[in-house]
DNA sequence: GAGATGACGGGCT
DNA sequence: AAGCCCGCCATCT
Protein backbone atom coordinates (compact mmCIF):
# COMPACT_ATOMS: atom_id res chain seq x y z
CA UNK A 1 0.00 0.00 0.00
CA UNK A 2 1.32 3.68 -1.34
CA UNK A 3 0.43 6.47 0.89
CA UNK A 4 -1.82 8.04 -2.17
CA UNK A 5 -3.68 4.77 -1.81
CA UNK A 6 -4.13 5.02 1.90
CA UNK A 7 -5.32 8.41 1.72
CA UNK A 8 -7.93 7.85 -0.86
CA UNK A 9 -8.92 5.00 0.44
CA UNK A 10 -9.77 6.74 3.88
CA UNK A 11 -11.29 9.63 2.29
CA UNK A 12 -13.62 7.39 -0.07
CA UNK A 13 -14.59 5.36 3.60
CA UNK A 14 -16.01 8.42 4.77
CA UNK A 15 -18.70 9.12 1.70
CA UNK A 16 -21.88 8.79 3.31
CA UNK A 17 -24.63 6.44 1.79
CA UNK A 18 -26.71 8.24 -0.85
CA UNK A 19 -23.58 10.59 -1.82
CA UNK A 20 -21.30 10.50 -4.46
CA UNK A 21 -18.13 12.39 -5.16
CA UNK A 22 -16.03 12.71 -8.56
CA UNK A 23 -11.75 11.12 -8.83
CA UNK A 24 -10.98 14.51 -9.58
CA UNK A 25 -12.74 15.09 -6.13
CA UNK A 26 -11.32 12.35 -4.28
CA UNK A 27 -7.88 13.42 -5.15
CA UNK A 28 -8.17 17.36 -4.23
CA UNK A 29 -9.63 15.99 -0.64
CA UNK A 30 -6.97 13.17 -0.33
CA UNK A 31 -4.59 16.33 -0.81
CA UNK A 32 -3.16 15.95 -4.51
CA UNK A 33 -2.79 19.89 -5.99
CA UNK A 34 -3.09 18.42 -9.54
CA UNK A 35 -6.60 16.66 -8.92
CA UNK A 36 -7.60 17.02 -12.12
CA UNK A 37 -4.75 14.83 -13.16
CA UNK A 38 -4.42 12.42 -10.40
CA UNK A 39 -8.14 11.69 -10.95
CA UNK A 40 -6.82 8.95 -13.31
CA UNK A 41 -4.70 6.95 -10.25
CA UNK A 42 -7.74 7.11 -8.61
CA UNK A 43 -9.57 5.60 -10.92
CA UNK A 44 -6.67 2.82 -10.73
CA UNK A 45 -7.00 2.33 -6.75
CA UNK A 46 -10.80 1.57 -7.44
CA UNK A 47 -10.11 -0.74 -10.42
CA UNK A 48 -8.11 -2.60 -7.99
CA UNK A 49 -10.07 -2.67 -4.86
CA UNK A 50 -10.96 -6.49 -3.82
CA UNK A 51 -14.46 -8.05 -3.64
CA UNK A 52 -15.58 -7.03 -0.14
CA UNK A 53 -13.62 -4.22 0.17
CA UNK A 54 -14.77 -1.66 2.90
CA UNK A 55 -14.14 1.09 0.63
CA UNK A 56 -17.81 1.96 -1.27
CA UNK A 57 -15.81 2.82 -4.78
CA UNK A 58 -19.68 2.90 -6.28
CA UNK A 59 -20.17 6.19 -4.68
CA UNK A 60 -16.81 7.45 -7.03
CA UNK A 61 -18.04 8.78 -10.51
CA UNK A 62 -17.11 11.33 -13.05
CA UNK A 63 -16.88 14.96 -12.97
CA UNK A 64 -19.64 15.42 -15.47
CA UNK A 65 -22.04 13.16 -12.26
CA UNK A 66 -22.22 9.77 -14.62
CA UNK A 67 -20.88 6.16 -14.21
CA UNK A 68 -17.97 6.02 -16.34
CA UNK A 69 -15.50 3.50 -16.95
CA UNK A 70 -14.72 4.90 -19.95
CA UNK A 71 -15.97 2.17 -22.57
CA UNK A 72 -17.75 -0.75 -20.68
CA UNK A 73 -20.46 -2.57 -20.89
CA UNK A 74 -22.21 -3.81 -18.17
CA UNK A 75 -20.29 -3.00 -15.54
CA UNK A 76 -21.46 0.64 -15.14
CA UNK A 77 -25.32 -1.27 -14.48
CA UNK A 78 -23.95 -2.60 -11.27
CA UNK A 79 -22.41 0.59 -9.75
CA UNK A 80 -25.92 2.28 -11.07
CA UNK A 81 -27.66 -0.45 -8.98
CA UNK A 82 -25.90 0.16 -5.84
CA UNK A 83 -26.19 3.64 -6.32
CA UNK A 84 -29.95 3.86 -6.87
CA UNK A 85 -30.55 1.40 -3.71
CA UNK A 86 -29.03 4.27 -1.08
CA UNK A 87 -31.36 6.57 -2.98
CA UNK A 88 -29.38 8.28 -5.73
CA UNK A 89 -31.53 9.34 -8.43
CA UNK A 90 -30.02 9.15 -12.09
CA UNK A 91 -31.74 11.84 -14.45
CA UNK A 92 -32.70 11.26 -18.13
CA UNK A 93 -29.09 11.36 -19.59
CA UNK A 94 -27.84 9.07 -17.00
CA UNK A 95 -26.28 11.65 -14.67
CA UNK A 96 -26.97 12.53 -11.32
CA UNK A 97 -27.74 15.76 -10.01
CA UNK A 98 -23.98 17.19 -8.45
CA UNK A 99 -25.76 19.38 -6.01
CA UNK A 100 -27.94 17.13 -4.18
CA UNK A 101 -26.15 14.07 -4.63
CA UNK A 102 -22.41 15.75 -4.75
CA UNK A 103 -20.42 14.92 -1.51
CA UNK A 104 -17.77 17.63 -0.98
CA UNK A 105 -15.65 15.68 2.25
CA UNK A 106 -17.76 17.41 4.63
C1' DG B 1 15.50 4.81 -15.09
C1' DA B 2 12.64 4.75 -19.51
C1' DG B 3 8.28 3.32 -21.62
C1' DA B 4 3.52 1.77 -21.32
C1' DT B 5 -1.14 2.00 -19.08
C1' DG B 6 -5.81 3.68 -17.71
C1' DA B 7 -12.74 3.30 -13.12
C1' DC B 8 -9.96 10.86 -15.58
C1' DG B 9 -10.63 15.90 -16.97
C1' DG B 10 -10.88 19.59 -20.03
C1' DG B 11 -10.86 21.57 -24.36
C1' DC B 12 -11.71 21.49 -29.33
C1' DT B 13 -14.21 19.77 -33.50
C1' DA C 1 -24.43 15.99 -28.36
C1' DA C 2 -20.70 12.70 -29.31
C1' DG C 3 -16.14 11.79 -30.18
C1' DC C 4 -11.33 12.65 -30.36
C1' DC C 5 -7.01 14.29 -28.47
C1' DC C 6 -3.74 15.77 -25.30
C1' DG C 7 -1.82 16.31 -20.72
C1' DC C 8 -0.67 14.55 -16.18
C1' DC C 9 -0.49 11.34 -12.20
C1' DA C 10 0.51 6.97 -9.68
C1' DT C 11 1.90 2.28 -10.96
C1' DC C 12 3.73 -1.56 -13.21
C1' DT C 13 6.97 -3.71 -16.56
Amino acid sequence: MTAFQTAVCRLVRRCPRGKVISYGGVAAIAGNPRAARAARAVGAIMRDLPDGTDVPWWRVINSRGEISHRDIGHGPAIQRKLLEREGVRFGGSGRVDWERYGWSGE
